[in-house]
DNA sequence: TTGCCATATGCAAACGTATGCACACACCGC
DNA sequence: GCGGTGTGTGCATACGTTTGCATATGGCAA
């Protein structure tokens, strides 16, 4: 293989300067068509292409730009957040001509290291990052240095760009959801505690149990992480416990209300007879499993959507909106289902939703596009 | 904030020439230790970090990789595969200082393009592929072109840099699995047959049952993508059609295989008693679906690792393997069980593998790792 | 003819770094 | 005192583009 042709080449072989084909490149409106075709002609006979690192170096821009989501527990495995987050920051971006640079990192200073060395280097003309935890150090950094970036998730008390899921209106959305269904004794297991997905769902929960008159008890609510495992000691621990046996029960993630769902079956509980479990994200296993999971759908792809665009937008100058908030859906299937009827005169079930193969969607949430 | 400090700025303040700093930056033997603090005290009084971009320009090295894997079907969202490999090539390819860079397209075609324009406009020095069909116009570009690039699958007839876990081994082995369980009608329910995967796994399948002397039965195998739906209506074809029902089924994917549970389910066939089903890919969910799933753990993350070493390693000019195999494990769960006795005499059941909750791990496969 | 404007192109200087070569200096042995 | 060897640093130039400014050319009005 010859050496790649460069931008000299081209002009030798066209009859024309450097700085001509550059302009031919860029399409420059006082070239004359003339030139322009022979230049063309030029580089295609020589199979030239631009090299984008000596663009890159004048332009003082990449057209590249960095995403960190490996930083978040949430971006395990077994969760399609990961791929799926990607595929929506990757459509918007090759649409407006960016490329895209990731971190690997197994830890959160691996993560943060990362993420700053593509900053100084100049590698990334921006940054989309996944903030899970209340407090990150690394957003202050980039706030503080004014680096542009995009968070994909809320960042407490603080006004940087953000793009997020009403995690509080889906985590109410959910638990109103058991409400209708006549459920008065219902559990939460939620992530860890520094989590602000954790945050916000146990607060939406907690809304719609007040909102319904119901008194907020501890001893029904558990921590875990997003584990199967862990989730499943966990729900043994609600299900067996000294206290009432909740009817229903909220779990943070699909994996964690899977472990649920192992528990119940391993107590004998019928799902959804004796206990209903709704789940977080409508993962694509939710409709394989026996009995399906009841789940709040969030719109993944849309986020990562949103997050590149306005980083996009930013980094080329355009006005929009700095704080993106989307609605969720939820999905309900086989696993929510009445209220078991009580000792004591049985409870009203206000009405039975659908439940069977057909899956019943409901919007709701989403808003503060402000600028 | 101030313009970033270049290497000017960080020579003026130490009191040398730019190329000093240049030196000390690479470390240089020929620089005294004196020297070597000054300027690494100006360079950190001013924050001052190399501009990669630049470097890149006069080292004509990027030290970035690219990494295309969304031109797969088995790429797909509820495929943990996707994560896992990227887990595995950043975790080498930083050890090694490369960045990566990643294409996301819909489109084999648009996959195509982004590789090359990746490697035209020398955005990246190589490329790791994922490979799935069995002919692919983007390998022979590469090979053609002579760019540096590594094949994540097979790629056949084609003497290119590939790294691979043996599909005709796995597959051979979860049918011989089901053979020492006593079973003789053993179906089997593959992917596209223009993928490479499904070629393999395929004749895997075919060499155990003509290893145990078993005819190879056109009826008994089907095609469809990797779909749980696809899957479903796949298996109740078999199923329920008109030839001899199958006492135990290989799934080309753990998606299949789910699909395939549920159309057994909805049959009123138990499983392992009736039907014994096998995946591939042992994924999390497998664990956690009633029954767990017999299914052979491919080593993914060891892959992207492989594929990675193999990279860095042609780009650093070292020497190495040009082609690796890596082996599998069975992992034998509770969803194959012995062959349910015929009416005419009863099949004997050579030895009941324990199938509860703890899982039989037997690893198989690998090879030719040879230059 | 002169002057002026529009159009089309070239010149040269950047962008921030790496590196071959020359050079200054000290030290050494003869 | 000389050539020789080693050590530490600077000078230029190169990497492949973009772009502000200058300039050449032609048309046209005065």
């Amino acid at each position: 293989m010859k050496a790649t042709p460069t931008i000299k080449d081209v002009a030798q072989r066209a009859g024309v300067s450097p700085s001509t084909v550059s302009r031919v490149i860029a399409d420059h409106p006082r070239i004359s068509a003339a030139t322009k075709e022979r230049v063309r002609a030029a580089m295609a006979e020589l199979n030239y292409h631009p090299n984008a690192v000596a663009r890159s170096l004048v332009r003082r821009r990449t057209y590249t730009i960095g995403v960190a989501l490996s930083r978040s527990a949430e971006a395990a495995l077994a969760n399609p957040f990961f791929p799926e987050v990607l595929r929506g920051v990757g459509a918007v971006a090759r649409q407006a001509r960016y490329f895209l640079t990731l971190t690997t990192a197994t830890s959160y200073e691996d993560e943060r290291e990362q993420c700053i060395e593509l900053l100084t280097q100049r590698r990334v003309d921006g940054l989309i990052l996944l903030a899970s935890r209340t407090d990150d150090a690394l957003v202050d950094w980039l706030a503080q240095h004014s680096y542009p970036f995009v968070v994909l998730g809320r960042v407490p008390g603080r006004d940087v760009p953000q793009v997020n899921n009403d995690n509080v209106a889906a985590a109410r959305a959910a638990t109103e959801h058991l409400l209708a269904l006549g459920h008065r004794q219902i559990a939460f297991i939620g992530g860890p505690p520094d989590f602000v997905v954790s945050v916000d769902r146990l607060a939406g929960y907690r809304e719609a149990l007040e909102g319904a008159g119901l008194r907020f008890q501890d001893d029904l609510v558990v921590h875990t992480d997003f584990s199967y495992e862990q989730a499943y000691v966990a729900a043994r621990s609600l299900l067996v416990g000294p206290a009432v046996r909740p009817t229903a029960l909220v779990a943070i993630d699909d994996s964690v209300a899977l472990g649920v769902l192992a528990a119940a079956r391993e107590l004998g509980l019928r799902v959804p007879e004796d206990l209903s479990v709704v789940g977080f994200n409508d993962s694509p296993v939710c409709a394989h499993v026996a009995p399906p999971l009841t789940s709040v759908a969030i719109p993944i792809f849309e986020l990562g959507a949103a997050a590149a665009r306005m980083l996009c937008d930013a980094l080329d100058g355009v006005e929009g909106p700095r704080k993106i908030l989307l609605p969720s859906r939820l999905v309900v299937r086989g696993s929510t289902g009445p209220a078991p009827a009580t000792g004591k005169g049985a409870m009203p079930t206000p009405r039975a939703v659908e439940v069977v193969r057909a899956e019943v969607v409901r919007t709701f949430g989403g808003g503060y596009a402000g600028g």
